[in-house]
DNA sequence: GTGTTTATCGTCAAGCAGACGACTATGATC
DNA sequence: GATCATAGTCGTCTGCTTGACGATAAACAC
């Protein structure tokens, strides 16, 4: 392999992010509306282009920052704080996916508890949450029963890909508490993995499996009334991060 | 995101291959020899540019091919061929990772069986199997007492994260057998496991284990004793490539 | 034949998961 | 205030899987 600066083509580098959350038991995702060509008008997912002093993770911590206030979690402090879950998940380098140029894109996935109002650049009307089921349905309809168009570019190649990668990560690991806010009760947990997962889970099951892994949930003292019925207990995420054995998602 | 021709800059694009065999009992990559600057001289990853019409996956296969003379595996296949393994590993991009200039490497993943004596580029000389132990360990000293130099550029690191990848991967899938012949016994999957775990396992609940999972393994009709011992009933691969529920890895 | 090696079958106890009954503590409704 | 609906929490039972390990089988070396 002799080293040839003239031997390959010039690529532009980008990261798109997957930013998920759980909104209404559903699981959702954050979209942009594009303003220009290609693809004008559709929905894609947030990103740009990585600067030339940046790495890949700081490029996409900047996106994220950019598109929804949220600071990117450090990996090697336990999740406490509103930070956000950010890892890298695939790269997309198909030489045809932008028509314009040779685009590779290092696609992010985010998990992030619900949150206010999104912002793409301080335009909110350009960015929504939208469930995830919605964007990756072809040529389906929508809740409110307009025809849904794709997402733009391989975004829904990417965005599935997202979606398959927090479905079966939050089985072995405590991923599902960055859905949550800093306090959470076994309850909440639960419909977020229902809502991961789409599927019901037995409660007292979920109570027994979830309290009863050493360092997954810590209890703060406290209790809420805020789901209704009787008061829940609270927690936070305990260090550990690797769930053995791992919660089993019930087969379909 | 306004898109700007002008203000993104220019990005090389290369693959790096990881691939993974087992050879006498060991985790064992293939590395090249680097000819020149920088890191002239040292081991590395095999890789090297992607094309102007090339995707990433069939870059990554070309070089393979071109390494080791070994086809990509469809995945679309069932693993019954001598064709390699491949996946996307993860995407390296710091700044600062080539001296020369900015390059962001798609790392990929490949698993293939015991294979004849490597090629580099038809340069035997330049290429060889090193165990990952060897590999990974920081100025230590090989197996001739020989002290070793780490990996050029980052690719410890990617090395590292390949050999994780593969020793995860192998709990929840099938894809042991990629390092497998493609007829092949109980015990040599056996050895595998062990060898890339680096843990002894009990051979008759994994043997309890392997063949109880429908769909896992075929038994082929004849035996070897090319192990020596009892004869051995001999295998396939069956079509299934998740494990459920998982081969456990032991404690350490 | 004896010993060695590897393969394969079987047994048993401990642990975990799924199904589900029972009870508790809130707020809402009559 | 009694009743009801809702959600949380604690138990029980059964079946399956695992880990530890005994026992037997079929080859080769001497």
């Amino acid at each position: 392999m002799p080293y040839d600066p003239s031997a390959f083509p010039p690529f532009a580098v980008t990261v798109d992010l997957v930013v998920l959350t759980v909104r209404r038991h559903a699981l959702c995702a954050l979209t942009v509306r594009r303003g220009e060509p290609p693809f004008q008008g559709r929905w894609a997912l947030p990103g740009g282009f990585v600067r030339a002093d940046e790495d890949l993770a700081q490029a996409a911590a900047r996106e994220l920052a950019e598109e929804t206030g949220l600071r990117a979690h450090d990996p090697s402090v336990p999740v406490q704080d509103n930070g956000a879950h950010l890892e890298q998940l695939a790269t997309y380098g198909d030489p045809k996916r932008d028509p314009r140029m040779r685009v590779v894109s290092v696609a992010h996935l985010a998990l992030a508890p619900d949150l206010p109002a999104p912002r793409a650049g301080g335009d909110a009307s350009n960015a929504r949450w939208a469930p995830v089921e919605e964007l990756l349905q072809q040529g389906g309809y929508g809740r409110d029963g307009e025809p849904v168009a794709p997402l733009a570019f391989d975004h829904a190649q990417i965005l599935s890909d997202g979606v398959e990668r927090a479905r079966s990560k939050i089985e072995y690991s405590s991923l599902a508490t960055a859905f949550c806010p800093p306090e959470f009760t076994v309850g909440e947990l639960r419909r977020v993995y229902e809502a991961v997962w789409g599927v019901a889970l037995d409660p007292r099951n979920f109570h027994r499996k979830v309290t009863g892994t050493p360092g997954f949930l810590v209890p703060t003292g406290g209790t809420t009334t805020r789901q209704g019925g009787r008061p829940a207990q609270l927690f936070h995420a305990g260090g550990a991060t690797l769930l053995n054995p791992p919660m089993l998602r019930p087969e379909v």
